[in-house]
DNA sequence: AAGGTATGGTGGTCGGACCACTAAACTACT
DNA sequence: AGTAGTTTAGTGGTCCGACCACCATACCTT
C-alpha cells in the first residue's frame, strides 16, 4: 500500500497522548488533569492546541471541563456515551444474560415487523444469507458470522432504524463478550433450520408465526449458551436508592 | 428532576448553530463551509471559538477540514459514530414514531418482567410515583414528569440493566424531540388509570395482564401523539438493494 | 466558630500574528 | 495554442499573550 502520510495535526497527537495517559496511566475516573497551561508546557505546544485536543476528548466523552475548577476524567468513559450498554456487559457477571434477554424481547417483534414490511430486496438478502449459511455449514464452518448477518438483515427489514441500531449494538457486544466467555454457539444445524422457517414465515407474511419461531430460535440459542449457569432470572439487583455521595 | 443549568460555552452554541445549518440548511454532503474567519465574523465570536466548535463537529464526524483547502461536510454524517439513535430522531421525519415503536415493543415485556422480579422496594417506588402523579394532576399539572418516572422505575424493576439503559435513552430522546414537535401528552387522566392497573397487575404478579395493559397504555399514548399523522406504519423505506443509483 | 472577603489558579474567550498548504490565476517558454 | 512553472490569494494549523468569568481556598473580620 501507499503510506497515507497522515498529516498529524498537533491536537490529534495530544489527543492520543492524553488518551494513553488515561488508559494506561494511573489516571482514574474522576481524577483531575493537569491544567491546560501545564499540558501545553509539557507537550511543548500552544495552549490553543491543547484546548482543541481537550475539546475533542470532551466531545468523545472522555473528559469534562469545569470553568474555574479544572478538567476531569469523566466518571465513565466513552463506552457509556457512545454505547451505554458496553459498560453493563463487562461489569455485570450476568451481563450477557441480560443482553440476551433483550434480544429475546426485541427480535421476535422484529420478525413480526419484517413479515409486515420487508421489501422484495430485503427478502432476497435474507434468502442469500440463509443459503450462505448453508454453504458455510457444509464446509464445516460454524456459520456464526452468517448467523449474525441474518439477524442483522432482519432488523433492517423491520424498517425501524432505532431498533436496527440497537440490535446492531447488541450483536456487537454479544460477539465480543461471547468471544471471551462463551465460545460455542450450540447446534448450528438447528439454527439454520429455524432461519429457514422464519424466512418462510416472513415471505408468506405470517407475522405471528415469524415472531413465534424467532422466539423459539432464541430460546434454543439461549439454552445452549447458558446451560448449567446458575442464578439466571434470579440475579441480584443493586439497590440504588442513594443518589449522591456527599463526602470526599 | 433538577435542571443542571448548563453553562453554555460559546463553542457549544456554535456547534449547535452549525449543526442546524447542516441539518436544516441547504448544506449537503460534500459542501464547503464558510471559512473559519468568516464564521467567526458571522457569529461574532473569535476564531478560536469557531475552531473549537469545528473540532468538536469534526470529532463527531460531521465535518472534515483540509488545510489550505477548506472545511467540508463529511459525506456520511454521524449516524454510525456517535449515539446512533439521536441522529435518527432528528433526521428522520418519522423518527419519533420509530422511537415510539421501540417503546411499544419493549415496555410491555418490561411490565412482564417487573411483575416477575420487582422487589418490595421497587413496588413501593412505583406506588409513590403513581400517587405523585395523582397529586400533580389534582393540581392541574400535566404530570408528564411523573409519568416518565413511572416508566423509568418500571424499567429498573425489570432488573435488566441493558433494557434499563435503552429505555432511559429512549425516554430522553422522546422528551427532547417531543418538546419540539409534540407538546401535548393526550389525556393524562387515562394515563393515570392505566398506571394504576399496571401497578396492580405487577403487585399480584399477573405478568400477562401487566404486559397487556402496558401495551394498551402505549397505544393510547401513541394515538394521541400521532393522531392524524399520515403514513405511519407505511413509511417508505429507502431501497437498499441496489447499492448505487446510476442516473438521477 | 461563623461569615464575609481577598487571592491565586483554572477554564473560557479574544484578537492578532505567522506558518503550511492548496487551488487557481498568471506568466513564460515551447 | 499548449504546457510547464511561478505567483498569489485564501484556507486551515499553530502559536502567543492578554483578559474575563469562575471556583476553591486561605485569610481575615466579627
Amino acid at each position: 500500500m501507499f503510506k497515507p502520510v497522515k498529516k498529524t495535526r498537533v491536537y490529534e497527537e495530544i489527543v492520543v497522548k492524553v488518551k494513553k495517559m488515561i488508559e494506561k496511566g494511573r489516571l482514574h475516573s474522576g481524577d483531575q488533569l493537569p491544567s491546560e497551561r501545564e499540558l501545553a508546557e509539557v507537550f511543548n505546544v500552544s495552549r490553543s492546541s491543547v484546548r482543541e485536543a481537550l475539546r475533542s476528548l470532551e466531545t468523545q466523552g472522555y473528559l469534562e471541563s469545569r470553568q474555574g475548577d479544572g478538567t476531569y476524567i469523566a466518571r465513565q468513559p466513552v463506552e457509556t456515551l457512545v454505547n451505554p450498554l458496553a459498560n453493563v456487559i463487562f461489569t455485570e457477571k450476568d451481563g450477557q444474560m441480560q443482553l440476551f434477554e433483550m434480544r429475546r424481547i426485541i427480535e421476535p417483534q422484529l420478525a413480526y415487523l419484517a413479515a409486515e414490511r420487508a421489501t422484495p430486496e430485503e427478502l432476497d438478502m435474507l434468502e442469500k444469507a440463509v443459503e450462505e449459511q448453508e454453504r458455510a455449514m457444509a464446509k464445516g464452518e460454524s456459520g456464526m458470522e452468517v448467523d449474525k448477518t441474518f439477524h442483522y438483515i432482519l432488523a433492517q427489514a423491520a424498517g425501524n432504524k432505532v431498533i436496527l441500531s440497537i440490535v446492531d449494538n447488541i450483536m456487537d457486544l454479544l460477539s465480543e463478550s461471547r468471544d471471551k466467555y462463551l465460545q460455542v454457539e450450540g447446534r448450528p444445524g438447528m439454527s439454520l433450520v429455524r432461519h429457514r422457517e422464519i424466512l418462510q414465515a416472513i415471505k408468506t407474511g405470517d407475522k405471528d408465526l415469524a415472531a413465534r419461531v424467532m422466539h423459539e430460535h432464541l430460546e434454543d440459542i439461549e439454552r445452549s449458551l447458558f446451560q448449567g449457569v446458575k442464578g439466571y432470572k434470579k440475579q441480584n439487583k443493586t439497590r440504588k436508592g442513594g443518589s449522591q455521595n456527599k463526602v470526599s
